[in-house]
DNA sequence: CATACCATGTAAGCGGTTACATGATTTT
DNA sequence: AAAATCATGTAACCGCTTACATGGTATG
């Protein structure tokens, strides 16, 4: 997904205003991820440009509706179909991190697992709090996304705790520089 | 992290070649991002350009050296040592794509979800075996990623099941379009 | 001798992101 | 009258990514 797509599937429900666009993907996403105005624009004038999307002239309030082509169309369905899943996760983040710490001499790795868990221990009180009082009103949208951070935050911690054990085990097995035996 | 500063960490050991640093960084993340190599000289340049990096004459070989720079030891000494995890995650994963299915009219959101966690059983299993086999042989990096990759596949198939039974029982609530009460 | 690998780089394009400009309308 | 919001857009930059070009060097 990426906003190109997002924005796809948004206009699936029918023509909308590039305004209208920003405030439901932010209604979507619950606020976690803020969009910028310019970027609706930016992004559905490549959408025009790759034929997915077609813009139709301002109206008297200035207002343009941008509505799917067929090909728009087929291409978020294709996508929505398409399970994700096998590619590498991303490659800006927690796993990487750590790994380039791990394997890079010079850098503690050690300490940059304690930081980041200390560092992931709070974000996840602040978003169990939040997805309770989020599960007070009814809204689903923000709950959910709440509970995938949750999600994610409780696993990252699951794995520093597992990384920090293997690097101590490999420790106690070659106690120094593991240059001779 | 990002490419950028998985460079800068593997120079924090020393001088290096850059086709040296496109090996290192594939075995440090265990083989999970295949890195072009063209890539590599990009980044270095781009460091370079930023001051963080300094690349050296080449030698007879026609091979070249890059170094840290003082600024470019202390930009990676503040990155290692300052915590992530409080900002969004990565605009671009499954996290997005259900959300705005769930929002989006004219996606089933459950056909989305279901084709989601079959997808991601499947790459579990493979995760596993992997993760097993590593296990078998020493070698720490790549037990880590596998790690890393089932701990996230894990929480991902846990949130997708969560989201299911939310949405069911919002459907519960209010059974049909609710537009009129 | 051909293939593979080491090694360095360039050109081009893509999407993401922000900052800024402009004007109308609505709210205070 | 001022401030906020609606609404559309543009300019510029950034890093990421791939495809390609160019040679040297080892290996079969």
């Amino acid at each position: 997904m990426s906003i190109r797509e997002s924005l796809l599937a948004l206009l699936a429900a029918g023509p909308r205003h590039g305004y209208q666009l920003r405030g439901e993907f932010e209604a979507a996403t619950g606020g976690v991820w803020p969009l910028n105005v310019g970027q609706v624009y930016t992004t559905l004038e490549r959408l025009e440009r790759d034929g997915l999307v077609a813009g139709g002239e301002p109206d008297a309030e200035g207002r343009r509706l941008f509505a799917l082509t067929p090909a728009g169309r087929a291409a978020i369905d294709g996508f929505m179909r398409t399970p994700g899943g096998r590619d590498a996760p991303s490659r800006d983040g927690l796993m990487m991190k750590v790994l380039i710490a791990v394997a890079a001499p010079g850098v503690d790795a050690l300490e940059v697992i304690g930081a980041e868990r200390s560092s992931r221990m709070a974000a996840l009180q602040e978003r169990r709090r939040g997805a309770r009082e989020a599960g007070l009103n009814g809204d689903l949208a923000p709950r959910l996304a709440l509970d995938a951070l949750v999600a994610l935050t409780e696993s990252e911690l699951r794995w520093l705790d597992l990384c920090e054990e293997r690097i101590l085990a490999a420790a106690r097995t070659s106690p120094d520089t593991p240059e001779e035996s």
